[in-house]
DNA sequence: CCCTGGCACTCGGGCCTCGAGAGTGCCAAC
DNA sequence: GTTGGCACTCTCGAGGCCCGAGTGCCAGGG
């Protein structure tokens, strides 16, 4: 059984590591913690804590690192989430408002969120399935294509260009179109598939066809799976953390360009909506295993829509990291929810 | 006056250092390629190719190394593009048949590029200002906005939200958004301005504010600065070349994040059609003194609509590089071209 | 029973030395 | 103009050494 002062001497060697990115000490640990006991007595405690497999030595006669249990102990009962200061506060809300539509928003929150953590930043596009219809535009392009358009109204724009070999009425189009936001506009896109089944049946058979391709691209651009994009920043920092990646960070790098991996590891514990931390080995891609990434669910008015987050070196400041990632969040889904 | 065999051995120096990515001396070099003559020769050759500044030793009694002027004497005058074999072209076209819009032809380029170069791949989005308008859609949305789209023939699709106080007619937006369809389409953006002028006074005063309102979101899509946009892969690449990177690769990581600097790199010399090249210093930015960026126009049926290209070493394989990056460059101005 | 000071031990990193090897510049000869 | 010879320079890696930080353990004290 853990003790008080063993988890004081863990979120000390936390701290300090986080610091000084060196292993600590039992002596430097009293000196710059007022622990109330001799170095001896700590001694005790690591030897403890590194038998629970909490902290570990590089090598023997080194100082303590934590392992990633240890960090996971850290976060779960020892961390409590660091607000941040005005001036960064400001710096979100100057940062981010003026931001002229959704492709700009995500971008200046990414970059945002990778300067304030100095780590890399990832933001999900807002989730297509949970966004609702906002209008579905038919375009007759000439030449036998036609191009469907989705807007949805967390302001994302899909468009799907098809070539129809058959006629193209005119008025065919505008009826579909027409009909189409009559019955889909203000949906979730996740109802359309079940919205749209009936429509084709109210057009005569003659236009089937053409209707059937409108809708077939439509639903496509619903169900897609490249309806998840994320977007990273920051990059850069990571090459502050030479050392805490051994071998290089080049695997880092791959990873990160791995859009797929980004989003499942976004996508983890996406059911709270509560900071979410994934610790070193816990996060199963073997190029990430000496990295951390913290994550929250965004959304309009309480609604998830997508996640956030910043992935660094399992060597972070979690606290304020946590802190970074929360009001960031916070702020986009108010930005989101103004427009 | 450079003599031929002096160019030869310059050629020599530039291919063996690129391949073994060591300095290389007189004796590997006439083993390596039959010069037809002794080391000693290839030594009074390389005096004087040194005193040109052709080439550098890194200290004394170490081989020589080419400098940015070596290579731009290789590129312009010795090396010659290399075409791809069967197996890359076919690469390319089946990894960019069957994307379904202009955000995935873009992204699977850069992909493409950064795989086929292993390097870093940069592709800027079609041009605003060259295209031409395909469709211009006016929506209200409710709660006194509106939301203006702009969709190119190029596929690229912009988009404005705008508040507006006074009263909203339906009437009046669809019929500016078939007046404005009427007048601009199939103009190239870069006429809108003009074509607009005049469409305004054609409405009955009383509209004119709404009217106004509209236009000038519109406009501001066509004149906007971050109407150039780029997007980039293969980053994980300058990994490998960490030796190339004397302080760290942190500072081409940061330069690459600034899209500015990327975008005015990429637009540099935009004005042939040929395969162009940057060399060293010859980019006027310190995080990319020791990195080279070959860089090609892309276009529908040649017509110049954007830049693409890659960043790599100064030390790279440029024949090679060349050759993906303008069949690359070929391949997507096809795609373009069929949609 | 827990804490403490003392002490011997371990091990990695910094620093130095040294030799090997690669490469050069120069020169005299062809 | 080309060549072989030669002395010279400089980097790099291996080996050896020492220092210091840090540890584990133990006996004594509250």
């Amino acid at each position: 059984m853990l003790e008080d002062r063993r988890l004081d001497v863990l979120r000390a060697i936390v701290e300090d590591f986080v610091s000084t990115q060196e292993p600590v000490g039992s002596k430097s640990l009293v000196e710059r913690h007022n622990l109330g006991v001799s170095p001896a007595t700590i001694r005790n405690d690591m030897a403890v804590l590194e038998e629970e497999g909490y902290i570990a030595q590089p090598h023997t006669s080194a100082g303590r690192v934590p392992t990633d249990k240890g960090y996971r102990l850290f976060v779960d009962r020892l961390a409590t989430v660091k607000p941040l200061t005005s001036a960064e506060r400001r710096a979100i809300s100057t940062f981010l408002d003026g931001s002229v539509d959704l492709d700009d928003v995500v971008d200046r929150t990414v970059r945002l969120l990778a300067q304030l953590t100095r780590q890399v930043a990832v933001v999900q596009y807002p989730s297509l399935t949970r966004s609702g219809v906002r209008h579905v535009e038919v375009l007759p392009l000439g030449g036998g294509r036609i191009m469907v358009v989705l807007i949805t109204d967390t302001g994302r724009v899909e468009q799907r260009v098809l070539e129809f070999a058959g006629p193209l009425g005119e008025q065919v189009l505008t009826d579909v179109r027409s009909r189409l936001n009559a019955e889909v506009v203000g949906l979730r896109l996740a109802d359309v598939p079940g919205a749209v089944e009936t429509l084709r049946e109210t057009f005569p058979v003659a236009d089937r066809a053409l209707v059937d391709a409108v809708l077939a691209s439509l639903l496509e651009m619903v169900v897609e799976q490249r309806e998840e994009r994320v977007v990273l920043a920051g990059t850069a920092n990571l090459a502050r953390f030479g050392q805490d990646f051994p071998r290089s960070i080049s695997p880092v790098l791959q990873a990160l360009e791995e859009h797929v991996v980004l989003l499942q590891l976004l996508g983890e514990a996406s059911d709270t909506d509560e900071v979410t931390v994934r610790i070193g080995h816990e996060i199963e891609h073997e190029g990430l295993a000496t990295t951390s990434m913290v994550a929250v669910n965004y959304g309009i008015l309480d609604e998830p829509l997508a996640r956030l987050g910043v992935l660094g070196p399992t060597r972070m400041d979690y606290p304020g990291t946590m802190g970074a990632v929360r009001a960031v969040a916070r702020y986009v889904g108010r930005i989101l929810s103004g427009r």
